[in-house]
RNA sequence: GUGACUGUAGUUCAGUUGGUUAGAGCGUCAGAUUGUGGUUCUGAAUGUCGUGGGUUCGAGUCCCACCUGUCACCCCA
């Protein structure tokens, strides 16, 4: 045998049977961005760089996948400067494209780029692959999907419900328990504001995100190499440990941030929100967790994250408002907020759990055996009429053996096996086997449509 | 980007302090069974031992580099 051919780090092939899955994650997913009246749109893998760089941070640009100009490109570049060996200096001067990143930020320049022809509020979903030169590990990929659903052009706290809503429908529809957790950017920003250090939102943020993972001390120790004063710190450690219902915790955080304005507003805002949502029975619970902070520093608001309960995997989706993403793009005023569903590891809780309804095996209904040409036009029609009816089937392509082709059969999962030998031909019947059971009977070719 | 582990048949894995022709289960294929799969029985095929160097009389086994996979950190879905 020739070298086995192999494919790039951190990227995947799909079998049928994966396909399958997948397929029944988006339908599920795009059903309901459907049903609260978003539309779809597609945006090109590969964007311009510029479109691209310095909206994910330093680590970001890092991770972005640069793609060779075509043609000479050494063209323009000084013999100093390929000796500097800067590789980033140089993939700048060589490379004009980038894949995307993520959805939202392809997403932010498609709207300034036909804002013209966008009624706002506009509701868009996505569901696209986008690709990370991060080293794969864990649930983690350089290449995979993302279904994003945003709303921009309003600033109601309604669409935060809303997109609270489709949380929980997502998920109730997949069958995984999940918890919705729930926090603002401004009550973050106001607890840095209080404590004293509202330079260092973002050093904060980071560290209190990983409470559940690394613990107190450690959280603590993280801030105090950030700078952050013991004093500050001490300030902060009643908010980390912070218990009770969602309305205990905010009236507690409320009387902490009496001095701070956005902090109050971010008080009012989850306020808001969760009397708001009370109006639905949701069937996922909803908490307030001022750990969560999320890395993306576009968002100013309400902040998203949605974990698995019954299985130990990161965030299985999140998201948020933003207030400004246009800006960037010289689109000043537009408001959003978007949720983000995780497809890949969504697959892999639902593997884990084994909670795919029994049509997402990408098979067929019926196979009918080949046994002889005039036979096989037989099976043809009685298949042609099943198939206008909707129902998925085929012939065995070839008059092999029995044996082979029933083999066949098993391995695609089919439910039915229909026979159409030269007995059946004589009597105008057709023999059906169920896979499942094993059993079988013959019925007249017209009944055939009654299997189903 | 940092650190650790890993790689032997399609797959999961054995392979003794370095020693003749590298093995097993599952899967695949053929037969038992000329109109019947999934169970059973019999038989068969399949390897540049990740790649390239090095040490050695001799390397799947030891050393180095690279590649891959896995895990943690960073970051993130």
């Amino acid at each position: 045998m020739a070298q086995t051919p192999s494919i790039p780090k951190g990227t995947r092939d799909f079998m049928p049977q994966e396909m399958a899955r997948r397929n029944y994650i988006f339908s599920t997913i795009r059903k309901v961005f459907q049903l609260f009246g978003y539309s779809q749109i597609e945006t090109p893998s590969m964007e311009n760089l510029s479109t691209l760089m310095g909206k994910y941070g330093e680590e970001g640009d890092k991770l972005l996948f640069k793609i060779q100009n075509s043609g000479d490109y050494f063209k323009g570049i000084t013999d100093e400067e390929l000796l500097s060996r800067n590789a980033l200096h140089l993939a700048s001067k060589f490379c004009e494209k980038g894949l995307r990143y993520d959805l939202t930020v392809p997403f932010a320049r498609f709207v300034v780029m036909h804002r013209e022809e966008i009624a706002f509020p506009f509701k868009r979903y996505q569901i696209q692959p986008v690709w990370r030169a991060d080293r794969p590990q864990k649930g983690r990929y350089r290449e995979f999907y993302q279904c994003d659903a945003d709303l921009v052009g309003s600033d109601s706290l309604m669409n935060e419900v809303e997109i609270i809503q489709m949380i929980d429908m997502v998920f109730s529809s997949f069958r995984i328990n999940v918890s919705i957790k729930m926090n603002n950017r401004k009550i973050l920003a106001g607890i840095a504001e209080t404590i004293g250090c509202p330079d260092k939102i973002t050093d904060i943020t980071v560290a209190i995100d990983k409470l559940d993972k690394i613990g107190l001390d450690a959280v603590k120790a993280e801030l105090m190499e950030h700078g952050i004063d013991a004093a500050a710190v001490s300030k902060l450690e009643p908010i980390l440990t912070l218990s009770g219902s969602n309305e205990q915790k905010l009236q507690i955080i409320e009387s902490m941030l009496s001095g701070s304005e956005v902090g109050t507003k971010g008080v009012e805002e989850c306020r808001f929100i969760f009397n708001a949502i009370q109006n639905f029975s949701l069937k996922n619970n909803l908490e307030l967790d001022l750990t969560l902070a999320r890395g993306l520093n576009y968002y100013t608001g309400a902040i998203f994250e949605v974990k698995a309960l019954d299985v130990e995997i990161g965030s299985i989706s999140g998201g948020g408002r933003y207030d400004n993403l246009t800006g960037i793009f010289g689109m000043p005023g537009v408001s959003g907020v978007g949720i983000s569903f995780g497809a890949d590891r969504i697959y892999d809780v639902l593997n884990q759990l084994d909670l795919y309804p029994q049509d997402a095996t990408g098979s067929i209904s019926i196979l009918f055996l080949n046994l002889g040409e005039q036979e096989s036009a037989c099976s043809l029609k009685l298949l042609a009429q099943l198939r206008s009816q909707g129902i998925s089937g085929e012939l065995y392509p070839d008059n092999a053996k029995m044996k082979k082709q029933m083999s066949y059969a098993n391995a695609r999962g089919v439910r039915f096996v229909a026979i159409i030998g030269s007995q059946e031909m004589e009597q105008g019947t057709v023999s059906i086997k169920d896979m499942a059971t094993g059993s079988q009977s013959v019925i007249g070719q017209s009944e055939i449509s009654t299997l189903f």
